[in-house]
DNA sequence: TTCCGACAGTGGGGTCGCAAT
DNA sequence: ATTGCGACCCCACTATCGGAA
């Protein structure tokens, strides 16, 4: 198959907003592909690639280069061509890569080179990602499209299940079960803004402490401990202490979720940051452990000697992890009935605030295991903090939000007299609010910079934010943590905004 | 007919590690 | 040695479609 095909699919793909139409051009495009193109054509329609990284990005797709006339390239082709290109490296492997790119995108036509562009950078934006391929996918296919999702969460992969299925039929579907040793789509949580709202909605539930980790799948097998991120990359050899804990347990065939965090000598959560370098450290891992050892917190178990636990309602899912894990090792619960109970629950976050983790998350005790999906019967409740903050600067947005300045510059008064930017928000607002504060900070522009405009800062908006956090990247030494635009405070002039001093107040545990 | 769950889009900061300077 | 860049952690929120109620 051509890769002119597919470029003119995702265009049109892009141009319709309806979601069964979109699923209809898929499912043409799967069911025209031939069986050694599916590998390629169906990844590269959910809008990636099959190689994941390649090393290459926007600093070296930037440079235009001059198109083909007529396309020639096929998709097995430049899949090949890719493939290749990921191998390089060594010293002067970067400039290769971008020659060999160039190479690439010198052969395609202009749709085209609009089109791998997008694959390569993560930016198709064409409004049909991986949910919406695999309902396309059991439409070519005549699978149920529950059926399909199932197998692509339990498989871990998209591609994988699209090949089984469009070689052998929908009854492919059934090799894809929960096995030891491979990864599933773990489950996620919405949010909720307080635990009367969340039980409110849930009834009988479990009220568990939300650690400010990474989180984590273990599977053991055995002797064989493998260990998995949320996006099911291995990080088995960053985390020994992990192996260790997992094979102190008393099963020895399992599947377990959780979380990884590093405590100090007090027994008190370290801060992400300490977490996330640590776990990130791939080189001298020995001493990184040393450093900075963690520990593992489990919540849930997937399997336990061979018995798939996913469909089993939470309850009997915790008694076989109680069974398994022994206490400190297990996230902190209290399980309550309903409404009634809410007091203890209040109880419990307060605690768990107290004793320096992010929050909580309410879990419905009868719901199964979503692996994959942001189900509602997990949902997590975090104080929220606000602040009034000044506008300083705004950045043009892209896609959607083209034409309007979107990407705003947060400042917090100093001592003396001027702004120190705290960070950027581009969330909260309503399509409305962007087009009110493009003409607004207009009329406040001192500069255009090209990305966008630095304004006179008067403009004063209402911040929230999850909590402050070290930064080598703004003068207060400091930034918010997850900012997001509450409302716009016009009612307020920028004499009245929050200090750079009562933020480091309000956070006494930040030191910048 | 209205409501609501699921999805895509729009990007944020930090850290690590590699390659280039 | 330092800097730039890509990958991958953490993440909130709004708009929209289309099935459920």
């Amino acid at each position: 198959m051509l890769l002119t095909r597919l470029a003119d699919v995702s265009r049109e793909v892009a141009a319709t907003s309806a979601r069964s139409r979109k699923i209809a051009l898929l499912a043409e495009l799967f069911r025209d592909a031939e069986p050694d193109d599916v590998p390629v054509v169906i990844p590269y329609l959910a809008g990636r690639l099959p190689q994941g990284r390649l090393g290459v990005g926007w600093k070296v797709l930037s440079r235009p280069v001059a198109p083909a006339d007529a396309p020639s390239l096929t998709v097995r082709e430049v899949d090949a061509r890719l493939t290749e290109l990921g191998k390089v490296s060594g010293t002067g492997s970067q400039a290769e890569r971008a020659r060999l790119v160039g190479e690439l995108m010198g052969e395609a036509t202009a749709e085209e080179q609009r089109f791998l562009l997008g694959l390569i950078t993560g930016e198709v934006r064409q409004g049909a990602l991986d949910a919406v391929a695999v309902e396309g996918l059991a439409e070519a296919t005549g699978a149920p499209s529950p059926d399909v999702r199932r197998a692509v969460m339990l498989a871990g992969s998209l591609q994988t299940v699209a090949q089984a299925l469009l070689t052998d039929g929908p009854t492919a579907l059934d090799r894809f079960r929960l096995t030891v040793g491979r990864p599933v789509l773990p489950m996620l949580a919405h949010t909720a803004s307080s635990v009367t709202e969340a039980i409110g909605k849930l009834g009988a539930c479990a009220v568990e402490e939300k650690l400010d980790g990474i989180r984590v799948q273990v599977h053991r097998d055995g002797d064989s401990v493998r260990i998995y991120t949320r996006t099911l990359d291995d990080i088995t050899d960053r985390l020994p202490e992990l192996t260790s804990a997992a094979l102190e347990l008393r099963g020895s065939r399992f599947v377990l979720d959780g979380e990884v965090i590093a405590f100090d000598d007090t027994g008190r959560p370290r801060s992400f940051q300490e977490t996330a370098g640590r776990v990130g450290s791939r080189v001298d891992v020995a001493t990184a452990a040393r450093a900075v050892p963690v520990s593992p917190v489990f919540f849930d178990a997937l399997s336990v000697d061979d018995r798939d636990l996913l469909d089993l309602p939470f309850t009997e899912r915790h008694a076989e992890l109680a069974r398994l894990v022994p206490e400190p090792m297990r996230v902190r619960r209290a399980v309550v009935s309903g409404p009634e109970d809410l007091p203890a629950a209040e109880e419990f976050l307060k605690e768990t605030l107290l004793r320096g983790h992010e929050g909580v998350v309410v879990k419905s005790l009868d719901a199964p295991y979503s692996a994959g999906r942001r189900g509602a019967s997990w949902l997590k409740v975090k104080p929220v903090h606000t602040l009034d903050l000044v506008i300083l600067a705004a950045e043009w947005g892209h896609g959607r939000r083209t034409g309007k300045l979107s990407n705003l510059h947060l400042g917090a008064r100093t001592a003396d007299g001027g702004f120190a930017m705290l960070g950027k928000t581009f969330k909260g607002m309503t399509d409305a609010m962007l087009t009110w504060q493009t003409e607004r900070l207009k009329e406040l522009a001192v500069e255009d910079t090209g990305w966008g405009v630095t304004v006179r800062p008067e403009l004063v908006v209402e911040i929230a934010y999850d909590g402050l956090q070290r930064s080598t990247r703004y003068p207060a030494g400091v930034t918010l943590r997850f900012a997001r635009v509450v409302r716009y405070r016009e009612d307020k002039r920028p004499e009245e905004a929050d200090t750079v001093e009562t933020l480091l107040a309000a956070h006494p545990e930040v030191r910048p």
